[in-house]
DNA sequence: GCCGTTTTCGGCCCGACTGTTTTCAGTCG
């Protein structure tokens, strides 16, 4: 069994158990489990190998029976037990916004509603009406609830939520009546995929600064209006909260906003223990006396800790880290010297080789890699090697027209059903450098695919794998492959494994850069760019590669051009 | 069900808003 399906089962029961009535405690550990579980870069022959398992913050004895459980028979008693117990559609209500076990329960007992279809049916009905504690508001809610999550899936990309996250912070920061503003939530803490958008202000007058949010123009309806918190939808299905607190207590409600919820429980639990106790309002001692923290970092100052960036506070070890003064210096973009894996008209890309030369000359890299899909893939009008000809040709001519940035000339090489790459060695070795990636039979069983990539990984020509799951957020699963064997061959062969900076692929996800960078293994910041404005995503990319925690030093395409090619090259001399 | 520099038992983060209620439960983050 895979490990993701472990984690959804933990968190089923967790739902499940609230649903029961259950102890919310109980519950909240199974969900914690889950989320420990899909935390850890380990897959779960290795964890479950050892005591490792049982190692883990937040899995125990119980739980840890019940996850091998599962990982040797496939199956788990529990779990079949406790959903037996209710009918199979009820879980898919619960996805209703404002809906949660409580009153799904209610629904389910007193109506016997079983799936959002009836409940929608009752609703009709007017049959909600009836129940303690709901009421005509409730049943017009949940219908609209209703219409929402059939009309989306209610999760964004990160890049379309903070293209919608900015003309409202511009437009707040432009008002006298807002002395600061920022951006909070997963969206502030890179979170490749965010629910909503949370805003954070400090005002003298919030009442004012809630009406001007309220009546922008990107907002559709406002779902909630108070003094401190307002709630709205945008015209593009967002939903965006705003806090607002007094300019003393802004650190405070900036730190608590951006979570996330996990870090937030482990931060208070700590402040807890000190005798302290602190929430969006203050940090306040005993008597109720309130500790002044002018930013976040005295804050954490306060409790002992080194300063926190937000991509990293997801609880899974950042605070021990911090409070080790072992924190890494993240990376961040003006750390990149060049980028690698930019197509252009030649296959599937818009722009020419010199606007896109021109384009990273102006974002100030040093270097630009030029890879252009391989000759099979027809999909994408794949370079046959007169193409590469008539290319390398005008690279040069582009060249010397811009000395003062260095071209390399490489290609995007499919890797083939069998593993090898997709031209000839006599094409190969008159790259600078290739990336080999997967973009055929995706669905291959995981034996087979990491054989497929291994192969990859041993030709001698190869020098980055790309998008090494094949992923696209909201739309395709990552493809089967031991991640720790690809890793594994890529430290000892000398090959770099990209962390693909497209807003739709970030991939390799975070959670396993962490163990990468533990490992060694070179990362490098691919933007995967179609035209000229692709080659700025590698914002997205560095995101990404602080929620891993990555520093420069661990990051390829920091280095300059003469010692990426020298990479390249140590690893031909493998051969 | 998990966990321990107060504890192996008895805790487990904290507050805002809504809708339903006459003081609060449910939901969310």
């Amino acid at each position: 069994m895979e490990k993701r399906e472990v984690v959804k089962i933990l968190s089923e029961i967790s739902t499940l158990l609230e649903l029961k009535g259950e102890n919310p405690f109980k519950s909240r550990s199974y969900s914690n489990a889950a989320r420990v579980l899909e935390g850890t870069p380990d897959d779960l022959a290795a964890l479950t190998s050892d005591d490792r398992l049982e190692g883990l913050k937040g899995i125990g004895e119980g739980i840890g029976k019940k996850i091998r459980e599962l990982a040797t028979t496939g199956t788990l008693v529990y779990y079949e037990e406790l959903k037996s117990g209710f009918p199979p559609g009820i879980l898919e209500m619960l996805r209703i916004p404002n809906l949660g076990p409580k009153r799904v329960k209610i629904l389910y007992e007193k109506l016997d509603v079983k799936s959002v279809a009836e409940l929608e049916y009752a609703c009709n009905e007017n049959r909600l009406l009836t129940l303690p504690g709901f009421g005509e508001k409730s049943q017009d809610n949940i219908l609209k609830g209703i219409e929402l999550v059939r009309r989306s899936s209610n999760q964004f990309l990160f890049s379309d939520a903070w293209e919608e996250a900015e003309p409202l912070l511009e437009a707040l920061r432009a008002s006298r009546k807002v002395a600061e503003a920022s951006v909070a939530g997963s969206l502030r803490r890179r979170k490749e995929v965010v629910k909503d958008i949370d805003i954070v202000a400090a005002s003298e007058h919030p009442e004012d600064v809630m009406d001007l949010f309220c009546t922008h123009t990107s907002v559709d309806e406002v779902l909630e209006k108070g003094s401190t918190k307002s709630n709205v939808r945008l015209k593009c299905g967002i939903a965006v909260d705003l806090r607002i607190v007094p300019v003393e207590a802004y650190p405070f409600l900036l730190h608590h906003m951006t979570g996330s919820k996990n870090h937030n429980i482990a931060m208070r639990s700590r402040a807890q223990k000190m005798g302290l106790k602190m929430s969006e309002w203050g940090l306040f001692d005993k008597s109720g006396r309130s500790m002044a923290c002018r930013d976040e970092k005295e804050i954490f100052a306060a409790l002992g800790l080194d300063e926190i960036q937000p991509e990293m506070r997801e609880d899974m070890g950042e605070i021990e880290a911090a409070e080790e003064h072992a924190l890494p210096a993240l990376i961040s973009r003006e750390d990149l010297a060049g980028v690698l894996h930019c197509h252009t008209h030649y296959s599937d890309g818009i722009s020419t080789v010199e606007e896109m030369v021109k384009r990273a000359a102006e974002l100030g890299f040093a270097y630009i890699g030029i890879s252009d899909h391989s000759q099979s893939a027809g999909y994408a009008g794949g370079l046959k090697e007169a193409d590469l000809q008539k290319q390398w040709k005008e690279i040069e001519q582009v060249q010397r027209k811009y000395p003062s940035i260095r071209i390399l000339k490489g290609t995007e090489s499919d890797i083939l059903v069998d593993g090898s790459l997709d031209y000839p060695d006599a094409i190969l070795r008159k790259f600078d450098f290739v990336v080999a990636s997967i973009h055929s039979r995706f669905n291959m069983d995981e034996d087979e695919m990491t054989a497929r990539i291994l192969k990859a990984i041993e030709n001698p020509y190869t020098t980055i794998v790309g998008h090494p799951t094949g992923r696209l957020l909201l739309g395709r699963d990552p493809f089967k492959v031991n991640i720790d064997k690809m890793l594994t061959a890529a430290r000892k062969r000398g090959v770099a494994i990209e962390l693909n900076a497209n807003p739709q692929r970030l991939d390799l996800d975070w959670r396993f850069l962490k163990k990468a960078k533990e490992m060694k293994v070179a990362i490098t910041i691919n933007p995967d760019a179609h035209s000229v404005h692709g080659i700025s995503d590698v914002e997205y990319g560095c995101g990404i590669a602080r929620k891993g925690w990555l520093e420069a030093g661990d990051v390829l395409n920091t280095k300059d051009a003469a010692e990426l090619t020298r990479f390249a090259e140590a690893h031909r001399g493998h051969s």
